[in-house]
DNA sequence: CCATCGGATGTTTACGTAAACATTACAGCG
DNA sequence: CGCTGTAATGTTTACGTAAACATCCGATGG
């Protein structure tokens, strides 16, 4: 109960107490009344100095861990810091040092999985380089909503951005970047012109094709992801090519959203093709709606189709069958532009260029030789 | 091209071009050049002042929109900060303002569908009131973590804070609350403390419930979600209740995490179980590894057993069968939130209670009469 | 015994903004 | 014609912190 006592409600500023009983301070009444201002919740640098009878200096070289002083005055500020409930002020901190310490997230959407499992690497990575997070998230990727996303983050208190989505996007806008606020992208190959950190999309997909055609399938479809993505073209062309280079026609590009229902859609379709024996997808969730649709269709999955995916969700090992599919390494990218873009604002990397992280592959039970291996040829 | 170069690498800063160029101004030389920093980045008030002829105090008023300034005035200081890039500090406005318009999300995953959507409402709430949203994911929900994270949020710019979590774990940590930081908690039951904001867990629990028993099941099995989680006792024990009023005897509990792998280990479990023709799980996930246990196991989702989900996934309608589920509105959920910390913030609003969103049952393909009727009874 | 050095601490100042207060100029009015 | 009121703008100051500089004091060495 003393506990649960301790609410935001319940609060009374230790600060003022302790103000209230420290006497000294010769000068007049009435400055100090005003200089407790409206709220008297917090304390502030001078009201621990003069708690613990230093100056406020002393108290800011305790507060940053500073070197030059004495251990028993240490300790007394400490103190005199605990009594008072003392919590640096950040915003005159970051008035003072010129930087927020915070890294801003730009995003279109946190309904799939890449984008939220990237944030959450990119809040952790952040918080463990002393560095906080402010989201951002654009509902509807318009280039007004764009600009109207990077208008209010310049207003905000941010070191750098870091952008989630296709940059072309922004390029398209007439943003004008703050000059000093260093960018990272993820979901884009603009590495010529910005600091780019994305998932291998080409090599995953190629171990994709590969690995159905190894299985003695004469052609792959490709169930893609939508227009505005880089990561669904840069899949849909290296489709394209893998399958091209190795002899094979690729049959036309059937494409969804993203969503189960997309995939359900273009199920439908592809089930409807008897030569329709493998089909990549470009995600788990469509691929989930793929199977929904080949199952309804009365096609076996993996015994009539093939059906493997990209991302490897949580959920990718529940599906029927459970989802072959190409593992990302989400929290790794998110480290990555965390890195990245504190080395940029630290001038100590290159201003652009891309870093690509793996995928693997992970085989699981949907995916299996074509039924009869050479029925049909075109 | 023109646009691709306006990159953060190619950015120069207008606001050091005008300044050169801006000779009045007689005072001493050095002070300028000490005056413009180590960077010169950014313009400041002064900077657009200096340009436009006028005071800084009138940079401030047009800054925001204060009424009292003559319209010519109004239009050289505008076109003034255009020329030099201005751009509000937000830090020196934030110490002056003693606010940062900015609220504090702590949550422990971002793993779960619930919270990356609340997540995400009360993002963009938050931006619709002027507010930008700080993110701070802790790894381990330990006490010292939970700790850890409010400290670094107090030591950030925050003027509230939303919780996504169960709040025992806090008020169990002995975390010094910062005096004026309003909190507003999702999934707990400490509205005689806190300001609350949820899903109708009960609500939802008893609609599911009673559509099982209402298709003429003998009783309705649960898979419950992990301990810490107050939702999942909530619905744990709303089932427990709805099936007692309606004189039915409830089954033993089975627990999950939360997870598709949890749900379909314990579905291994719930399938070897003749007398189970219904499950309600605690969540979709959950119920994706019971329909794929169920199948594994020859037991067909409707036919032999019913299954009905919670949170409406959008997946779900993709699974096989397409999932009966409790729809839950997360967008509702942080909406409110928003709302109820900006009510706090402002005093307008109660210190504490609960408010619930309603929730509602969303019927596919996934729950049917049981088998034989009146096949055994206990 | 005094100059010097360096550790410990204090004082001053600036960061950029905006509230509070001060000043100016001009219109309206008796 | 001078007084008053008000709109427009300028000046001062404080917000809380931390860099830069200043001071103090005891120890060390010549």
């Amino acid at each position: 109960m003393d506990r649960a006592s301790r609410t935001s409600a319940n609060v009374t500023s230790p600060a003022t107490e302790a103000a209230e009983t420290t006497g000294e301070q010769g000068d007049a009444t009435p400055k100090r009344a005003r200089a407790r201002r409206r709220d008297r919740t917090t304390a502030s640098m001078a009201d621990v100095a003069r708690l613990a009878g230093v100056s406020s200096q002393t108290v800011s070289r305790v507060s940053n861990g500073y070197a030059g002083v004495n251990e028993e005055t240490r300790r007394a500020v400490l103190s005199a810091m605990k009594e008072l409930g003392y919590r640096p002020n950040s915003a005159a901190r970051a008035l003072k040092r010129g930087e927020f310490r915070t890294i801003g997230v730009i995003t279109f959407t946190l309904a799939t999985t890449g984008n939220v499992r990237t944030l959450e690497a990119i809040a952790t990575s952040a918080a463990h380089e002393g560095y906080a997070v402010t989201l951002l998230p654009v509902a509807i990727p318009t280039q007004d909503e764009v600009r109207g996303a990077f208008t209010r983050l310049e207003e905000l208190a941010v070191d750098a951005v870091i952008v989630i989505m296709e940059v072309h996007l922004l390029d398209a806008a007439t943003i004008t970047l703050p000059p000093h606020v260093q960018v990272v992208v993820v979901d884009s190959d603009a590495g010529d012109h910005y600091t780019v950190v994305d998932t291998d999309q080409a090599g995953g997909t190629r171990t994709a094709v590969r690995h159905l055609l190894d299985l003695g399938h004469q052609t792959v479809w490709h169930l893609g992801g939508p227009e505005g993505s880089f990561a669904a073209q840069r899949r849909a062309d290296t489709w394209r090519a893998a399958l091209t280079e190795a002899g094979h026609v690729p049959p036309p590009l059937v494409r969804g959203d993203w969503t189960a229902e997309s995939g359900y859609r273009a199920g439908l379709e592809l089930a409807a093709r008897e030569n329709c024996t493998a089909v990549f997808a470009a995600n788990d969730q469509m691929a989930l709606g793929l199977l929904r649709a080949l199952h309804e269709r009365g096609r076996r999955v993996p015994e009539d189709v093939s059906v493997i995916g990209f991302d490897d969700i949580p959920e990718a090992s529940s599906f029927l069958p459970p989802l072959t599919t190409v593992h990302q390494d989400f929290a790794e990218v998110g480290r990555l532009c965390v890195e990245a873009v504190l080395r940029k604002m630290r001038r100590e990397g290159p201003e652009r260029g891309t870093t690509l992280v793996p995928t693997r592959l992970v085989l699981r039970a949907s995916t299996a030789p074509p039924p009869g291996r050479d029925a049909e040829r075109p």
